[in-house]
DNA sequence: CTGTTAGCGCATTCAC
DNA sequence: GTGAATGCGCTAACAG
């Protein structure tokens, strides 16, 4: 049997109150303290968290809504949200949402049935209605109405560095491999910030804009650059898909850097102490997950301050790009 | 404010037990049924967990501990493990433990104080006293004491499939390179069925041993590759170190394939749908995953049927290893 | 400083 | 088939 608080009290010869009151905090007398805490020792005492949560209405625990952990970003994004947890005493619920709208719900719904405090999401689906100002939510890289908390890397200065980067190491003829979302999202900007700065320079582009959900990536990427043999810098809208660039370029027989140069986006690595895959644009990922993680539990201690954070990117100098020669 | 079960009752004007017995699968009458629905649409009503796991004891919540998530054999499996709960309506807190006993302990903590039901853990620290039998626990490649469940890969075929894929494919200088962990683990089987097998096939092959926690990786499989530049089969611990060798044959300007063969342990992808890294030997993770749910959920249950569960591995011919000869 | 007490929201006996 | 009453384990307010 697990021991209760009243078991505790019983045994250390107190009453019910003064035991709870060693465990929030308050003041007691020497020898009491003692009496308790040996109590406590003795039947291996442990306060139970759910009748605890149901009178002060707090758990002391979040959800983490993403596509999918199985990918590096997320999974990074993960690691440094439960960390950054970790140091509030809070715990992580995960979710692996698949991009499901009905799955994003059902974790939504956990904030009503006091099973967790609050939620950080990234999520693409159409989960408007449910995202109410009343709910401690905080939304990454997606923008929902005017009083949603969101945090965002800039993705607009990060396609503008890209395209600066490749037009500053020489590439001529650049373009911008990516994806088009069904539902607005910071990514976009990436596209934007690329082609404006490629547009200021007057330096040409080509673009391949894959639908949601894609299908036949590989093929799809080899078809686009045998169509544009002169293309020699190439921007992927994120570092996965610049892998796959990376490897349809050595079906293809060219090289990168020498042949093409490639940069990504995200900063993916495979574990904390690994290397880059790719050239590429950095979020700070360690940085977002902070932010995220403070704004939410300001907003559930009913502090509310800043709606917006965009943080800043930056040049990751890797293997598929060549010295500056600007 | 939230609503209550009371208000429930009285807005649909009946007892606060039918309302209690509507979530509970009891049998209504039509008419009050229709009440109560309605009375809950009204008010947006869901019920509270806490108070209910309160009652009846059980949070429907387990826990995964793993070193950290930010790896993509670890993801993955996550990946699964959330997975299958979902379809028992379980949810999922995450631990990184980073390999610390203490934060371990924190989560093993949890069972007690109700927060979960019971754990999965992937841990290779001295957590043995707090891993009780009494305790719902599955460990994944570790062997705690006899009656604690245990699920893991077959490390020791694993092992002998390396060695003979390399030989099949006319490696004559096979290398182990890997770690030694401070405490045993079913890794330590990749290794015994790797030499059993040379062995068995007086096939000679040398082996570094890195000592845990691995400083200067890289150097070290640098120096030792350099020293034994015969070697034309590596089987590495996993994939990830792998990569690693990988990356130290292209500075030492060798070619993989032609010039060494890699195989590594694990089968990482970095997505569902993305490549193998290097050939490797696979281990099911999804099936461990789900084998691991499906056992702890039968412990929660009351339920102990069997506590060895042991998965088989296989090869996948990746970009590593030449046609096979033999 | 410590003991007593009243709920938190719900599931589950019992009567009816 | 439904309503009323009891208590799960704990916190907080109050009295002493």
């Amino acid at each position: 049997m697990k021991a209760t608080m009243k078991d505790v009290a019983e045994k250390a010869g107190v009453a019910l109150g003064t035991v709870s009151r060693y465990f929030n905090g308050g003041m007691l007398k020497e020898g009491t303290r003692i009496k308790v805490e040996n109590a406590i020792a003795a039947l291996n005492f442990e306060p139970n968290q759910y009748a605890r949560g149901l009178k002060i209405d707090k758990t002391k625990t979040i959800a983490l809504i993403l596509p999918t952990i199985w990918h590096p970003f997320y999974s990074e994004f993960a690691y440094y949200v439960e960390a950054t947890l970790e140091k509030t005493g809070y715990k992580l619920f995960l979710c692996n949402s698949n991009n499901n709208p009905e799955k994003e719900r059902e974790y939504i719904k956990l904030v009503k049935q006091n099973k967790v405090d609050g939620i950080i999401g990234i999520t693409y689906a159409d989960i408007d209605l449910y995202v109410s100002s009343e709910l401690p939510f905080v939304s990454i890289d997606r923008h929902f109405s005017e009083d949603v908390t969101y945090v965002t890397a800039d993705n607009y200065i990060g396609g503008q560095i890209a395209a600066k980067e490749l037009i500053d190491r020489g590439a001529k003829h650049l373009a911008f491999i990516g994806s088009e979302l069904p539902y607005p999202s910071e990514m976009t900007n990436r596209l934007k910030g690329f082609s404006e700065y490629c547009d200021s320079q007057e330096v040409p582009f080509e673009s391949l804009l894959m639908a949601e959900p894609i299908v036949n990536e590989i093929d799809q990427i080899e078809s686009f650059l045998k169509n544009h043999t002169y293309v020699d810098g190439v921007f992927s809208i994120n570092d996965m898909m610049g892998i796959n660039v990376l490897n349809t370029l050595v079906k293809l027989n060219k090289k990168s850097p020498e042949d093409v140069q490639l940069i990504g986006f995200d900063g993916i690595k495979l574990e904390k102490n690994s290397e880059f895959l790719i050239s590429t644009i950095q979020q700070p990922v360690d940085l977002m997950a902070e932010m995220a993680v403070t704004a939410l539990i300001a907003q559930i201690n009913g502090r509310k301050g800043e709606t917006r954070f965009i943080l800043p990117v930056n040049f990751i100098e890797g293997k598929t790009t060549l010295e500056k020669k600007y």
